[in-house]
RNA sequence: GUCCCCAUCGUCUAGAGGCCUAGGACACCUCCCUUUCACGGAGGCGACCGGGGUUCGACUCCCCGUGGGGACGCCA
């Protein structure tokens, strides 16, 4: 059997942090097992989906690198086959019209809930040999009602959370269709579940709720039930629910503040599954250990802090030349135009390794392609009167030298020495004037980068 | 309210009855490296929700409690 998993978001946002893992999960679980991983645009709720969303979650997924093999289908031109299944179950009795209003249902959940019930649509349209149905309302246009079995039990094994197991009696008639005869959710997924031949459904735990419902409604239709994994949710770093309102952020936003994506890949891989002490990996060596032993089926917390560990991880092993094409865009956003001299990639080299973010890093290094604003905290503190003189006398002797990081070495251990000081007395200073900040790589490593010219110059206009 | 799910360091997690004096990672602390800040290296702090069983033996299995979460839509 071919394994084959999908990935079903409803376009009515962007991709978030949960839907990602679901999505790599399923993509990965795929890819694992040779299958096919399929992409459905679950778009029955034409009031809030958009196109600009689905353009997002294809954005956020291929930001990703997870890679579909079928699709993306969108339900909203399956109606056809809908209907016809509708049509068919009403035929065979598997569902049924209901012409209960709304007010009369919401009326029906409030006595429900007073009474401390579960609330349920009671089956009042619902035929049975020798009831009686009420008369039909006229001008109340029907939904379409599934039958569901009134007694015994729905069990199945969640692959993630274990056996679950769940009496018909507390479920009731879901809708299917709606009064305009569109069809709905739980109908929706499982004809395409079915459709698609899906072996494999791994979903937020949400659903779990309904996943009785949805094999009932597949054993109405005969179908195979595929095995379901249900996995837990992914909480804020604050340990609260993420929405809308709360902290739930695009895939795409990671992008933004600078995180690279095979860190993100790996900080969700490591969310809710775990290879023993594993903790660094690639998209590929994860496809090859993902399983579903081992994920864990309590909710988890996101730590934006590890994110940027593994981040930080990433930006040291990146390609040179991404990176450089990365962090010019990132400088032009801010306004710094990145010139020849010096080499983009060269300074990246000495800064990736002092950096969380592409953002960090970006901000790192706009010094040297700009004027930097010298902090005057620093200049106060390291650029005394006494060492004034010691720096001018350096910069003759540097304006003379071949500019290699030895050579400037050389230059600023001779100032040291001849005037019986520590190195850092001379070094901190040159920091404040040439970078405006009192924190930088080896100061000589700087000054070679930023070149002859350009030093002299700031040393000159800062003092 | 009803049903369902979950429960190991602050956080992510390892753990399939003896391998556990409960391991790793992030964070935090100390030290080392050092030209400042980082990086890196070496240490340290730190957890099995509670109570009952089962068992020669329970982090692991069962029950109850407690706490947290989810679902109860003509949303998905």
């Amino acid at each position: 059997m071919t394994i084959r998993t999908r990935f079903a978001p409803s376009p009515t946002g962007f991709l978030h942090i949960g839907g990602a893992r679901t999505a790599l999960f399923s993509w990965a679980y795929a890819r694992k097992h040779h299958g096919q991983f399929i992409l459905r645009i679950e778009d029955t709720d034409v009031e809030r989906s958009t196109p600009e969303a689905v353009q997002a979650i294809l954005d956020g997924m291929q930001w990703l690198g997870l890679d579909w093999d079928e699709g993306p289908f969108y339900q909203m031109q399956r109606m056809d086959r809908y209907k016809e299944i509708i049509r068919q179950m009403l035929d065979e009795g598997t569902a049924y019209y209901c012409y209960s209003s709304r007010e009369e249902l919401d009326a029906m959940r409030e006595q429900q809930m007073q009474a401390g019930l579960k609330p349920r649509y009671d089956g009042r349209w619902r035929p049975e040999e020798g009831k009686i149905l009420p008369p039909k309302p006229e001008n109340i246009p029907p939904v379409v009602r599934f039958r569901n079995p009134p007694s015994g039990t729905v069990a199945w094994d969640d692959l993630v959370k274990g056996r679950i197991e769940i009496s018909n009696t507390e479920l009731d008639d879901l809708i299917i269709a709606r009064a305009d005869g569109t069809p709905t959710y739980n109908f929706c997924v499982v004809v395409d579940d079915w459709d698609m031949n899906i072996t494999h459904v791994l979903r937020g735990d949400d659903h779990v709720n309904n996943t009785p419902r949805q094999i009932n409604l597949l054993r109405a239709l005969g179908a195979n039930v595929p095995q379901y994994a249900h996995l837990s949710m992914i909480l804020g770093d604050d340990g609260q629910k993420l929405s809308k309102r709360h902290g739930a952020v695009s895939v795409m936003q990671y992008h933004g503040d600078g995180y690279l994506p095979e860190a993100v890949l790996n900080y969700l891989a490591r969310l809710g599954w775990s290879h023993g002490d594993d903790e660094v990996f690639d998209g590929r060596q994860f496809c090859q250990w993902f399983d579903l032993d081992h994920i864990t089926p309590s909710a988890a917390q996101f730590n934006t802090e590890k994110l940027r560990w593994l981040n930080a991880h990433y930006i040291k092993q990146a390609d040179l030349a991404h990176l450089a094409a990365d962090i010019r865009q990132r400088l032009e956003d801010r306004g710094v135009a990145v010139s020849e001299h010096p080499e983009l990639r060269s300074v990246i080299e000495l800064y990736r390794e002092r950096v969380h973010t592409l953002n960090e890093l970006a901000d790192a290094i706009a010094y040297f392609y700009h004027k930097p604003v010298m902090d005057a905290a620093a200049r106060e503190k390291h650029l005394t009167l006494e060492i004034v003189p010691v720096i001018q006398a350096l910069t003759e002797q540097l304006a003379g030298i071949d500019w290699t990081s030895e050579q400037i070495h050389a230059a600023i251990d001779h100032a040291v020495q001849s005037n019986g000081l520590k190195f850092p007395k001379v070094a901190m200073p040159l920091r404040v004037l040439l970078t405006g900040g009192a924190q930088s790589p080896s100061i000589d490593a700087v000054m070679a980068l930023l070149g002859k010219n350009e030093v002299l110059a700031r040393i000159h206009e800062g003092l």
